[in-house]
DNA sequence: AAACTAGCCTACCATATGGTAGACAGGAGT
DNA sequence: ACTCCTGTCTACCATATGGTAGGCTAGTTT
């Protein structure tokens, strides 16, 4: 009997189990039985779905991405911030907060976001291969609003890495916040969304006037 | 024979290597065989110094703190700033550049933090367990500033596990700048710390006429 | 000289792991 | 009716792993 009731197709379910296995406890730590229990079937019936475990991973990254992608993207096409008088930050603001939406609603795709980059290569290779083109976006995106002088002038390369490094650790790091005192929460996770956008609008936005 | 010229003793030499297989393969990835392996001795005597593997592990934690923590002081105590007009801000940034300095010349010790944090209880409660005096010094000192108006307010719980994510990622995601087309060297990492400092000053710093 | 200890080793074990081989059930195509 | 294909399973395997048991040696203690 299935774990879950889950009636999507099994190499879906299998993807399911198997992110939320690996953000949590890591690639090694996971075995292919257990993927399987979760999901409800037998590893050999995984093996089926995926010929080899690292393909299994590779098609996660693949599926991540797609998800990451399209949570950001719409993000970027339909902002959601709040009245505004400058369009350029409220986008960095809009990205910022779909990040927090989605650590919020499915914090397994920000682990596994950081057990990849841990991984290394192939599956962290693939994965930025697959960003590259939301990347490439946000290049030019930064140069041109440093460009128009809305926002302080840093390398984008740098600029993406520090603010996902920054903001990967605010939702990531949870056994850290617990051992500094703060027990995490719903309530506590927006506090540190507020903190983060702050901070990041110290760092960048220019004041005019 | 052993890997290493290392005359060190045995006990050390574990850790030495277990440090650098940790935070490069991961703890599950890394067995005692290999430690045994690259130390020069069998398994079985590595768990004649260690009782278990994760008694080694907690061990590892306590050393590297101690590591980390000596090279924090020393920054603390003796700012290698150049001239300046703001103690405080020095401070800030002593430590970013000492942070750097250990990420150069013992990269492994970064990678563990990383990894244990990954790891979770107990590893993790003990690394912040053992971080903690010096954590409240840097609670302390971070509300100093802020009440004497030379950085901007912001909390420092939140202002310590937002930087601390920021230098660590950007020290550590050598996978993802390389990927990203940057290839690490001590070059770029020079660079990748100015660019956190500037980074940082504008975040932080109070501008007085 | 006898007893003990420290430090290392070989031998071994139970368990877990990724993966292979192949069987069986049931629906679809002919 | 027969074949084929899909999806699942049981059985099995080679290997690796953490850990135990116990032995050997050289030096120290008594």
């Amino acid at each position: 009997m299935p774990t879950s009731v889950n009636s999507n197709p099994t190499d879906q379910r299998i993807l399911d189990g198997a992110l939320e296995l690996f953000a949590d406890r890591g690639f090694e730590a996971t075995s292919l039985d257990l993927i399987g229990k979760v999901v409800g079937i037998s590893k050999q019936s995984v093996l089926y779905w995926f010929p080899s475990k690292e393909d299994l991973l590779m098609a996660l990254v693949d599926r991540s991405v797609d998800d990451l992608s399209l949570a950001l993207e719409d993000s970027l096409e339909n902002p959601r911030s709040p009245s505004g008088r400058d369009q350029g930050w409220f986008k960095i603001e809009s990205v910022v907060k779909a990040v927090f939406r989605v650590s919020a609603k499915r914090p397994e795709l920000i682990g596994l976001l950081r057990e990849i980059s841990r991984l290394g290569p192939p599956a962290s290779s693939r994965l930025v291969e697959r960003f590259d083109p939301l990347l490439t976006r946000a290049y030019a995106f930064l140069d041109g609003e440093m460009d128009r002088g809305t926002i302080k002038r840093h390398e984008p390369k740098f600029l993406l890495l520090a603010t996902y490094s920054m903001v990967v650790g605010m939702v990531s790091e949870i056994e850290l916040l617990r051992a500094m005192g703060e027990e995490p929460s719903m309530r506590s996770l927006v506090k540190r969304r507020s903190d983060v956008l702050e901070f990041l609008r110290s760092a960048l936005l220019i004041e005019r006037d």
